[in-house]
DNA sequence: ATTATTTTTTAGATAAGTCTAAAAATAAAA
DNA sequence: TTTTATTTTTAGACTTATCTAAAAAATAAT
């Protein structure tokens, strides 16, 4: 079977969006996330369908068949291998990959996959601490939590971001928080909700909306 | 301005056709390489003049502007540049890459082809010996013969191929030719042209068909 | 210089993926 | 439970890249 980029592209946005939502997507989620609009999405529904990629029924949203959340997590791997090399091999920063692994997670060649996680040592995460699906389609899941729900006083280890967007990702590397910073929960404001945390030796303030982006587990 | 991957693809035909040929590229020679019919390359090439990229008159071939020029030089840079890495770093063998490099040469990032180049050390020559063009798209051109050319007695270093299809280069492996092999001419056949050559230890006769595929230069 | 052959272009059609506008179904509100 | 609002689907149109069949131009042959 071969499978076209949009098809990929949708396939890929389907398996996000239902990994949040435990019914079935709605065509008005697709279009958001796809930046087209509902009738186009429609379509290639219909067409996905056609295929066996996913279970359509008019009105109700859709879901993945095996078939589909294989393929999907296939473009998964690919797209996070990728970033590990550009950041591991080309000196890219975390920020700038994303849009370059848009693309060659396109490129159809299983050696070249197959070798290109030989050469980067079979990473088990990407830059962002996203899990790397094994070949089988089999992904990792650990026990993280967002920052914003955090104990006070206890010390946690930085192991992802839910917003990996360039901007957010820049706000991180401007106060030197990276994958595996140590940060203790020095106080909890109540009003707003804002942490203080100690990253090393530097004390700072975030707010919600920063810490509910930052995944943790206890050190 | 922003070039499709088909349009890409046109203008490294076009390229590399006006390499053979002094006067302006005919419309089936495109259409041949290409694997289309003329009816749909005449439609591409009204496109790619309208977009400055090479001058069309009717009845009358193609040539490639200055613009469309730097273009074509550019996707063979990149794809040159990616069949190293395969070769070098992914251990693809040279009759395996060209595939996944027509693949890898639409990406589109500046900064990833750069960092490519940085990373693989600056090649100047792909697996198969042909010239890596320069970020300018300045192409260094060396003073190659074709074997067949060869002059009795001499010895010859094995420089690259003509045609680098997946049968021809595992001939090569087969009798252990690679580039930088040593051939001394021991014997022209005039009859049908072969030649029999020493390789190391080996003495082997090949035949015209092969012999005009095989770049040398004196040793 | 005509005629015949080959090459190239035009005309009209098709498939993939997208859009707008309108209709139909579902969900929310009164 | 009607009415209203939202979501989804359908209908028809557009763009890109392709095709076949036929017309036109350029070459080659008589
Ligand atoms: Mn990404
Ligand atoms: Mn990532
Ligand atoms: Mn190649
Ligand atoms: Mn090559």
């Amino acid at each position: 079977m071969t499978t076209t980029l949009t098809e990929e592209n949708y396939l890929k946005a389907i398996y996000h969006l239902s990994q949040k939502k435990e019914s079935g997507v709605s065509t008005n989620a697709i279009a958001q996330k796809i930046d087209a609009k509902a009738s186009s999405v429609t379509d290639m529904l219909k067409k996905l369908a056609e295929k066996n990629l996913l279970t359509y029924i008019k009105y109700k949203g859709v879901t993945l068949t095996e078939k589909g959340r294989l393929t999907a997590v296939d473009i998964i791997r690919k797209h996070r291998l990728w970033e590990v090399f550009l950041v591991d091999k080309l000196n890219f920063s975390w920020d700038e990959v994303h849009d370059v692994a848009e693309q060659l997670e396109h490129i159809k060649s299983q050696k070249l996959i197959n070798e290109l996680d030989a050469f980067l040592d079979f990473p088990t995460h990407d830059p962002h601490g996203d899990p790397i699906p094994d070949k089988e389609g089999q992904i990792k899941r650990t026990n993280k939590i967002v920052l914003s729900k955090a104990e006070l006083n206890e010390t946690y280890t930085c192991v992802g971001v839910l917003d990996s967007s360039s901007e957010f990702l820049k706000y991180l590397d401007k106060h030197d928080i990276k994958i595996g910073s140590e940060l203790w929960i020095k106080e909890k404001e109540e009003f707003d909700q804002s942490l203080t945390i100690q990253i090393r030796d530097k004390v700072m303030t975030m707010s919600k909306a920063i810490t509910s982006n930052i995944y943790v587990k206890k050190s």
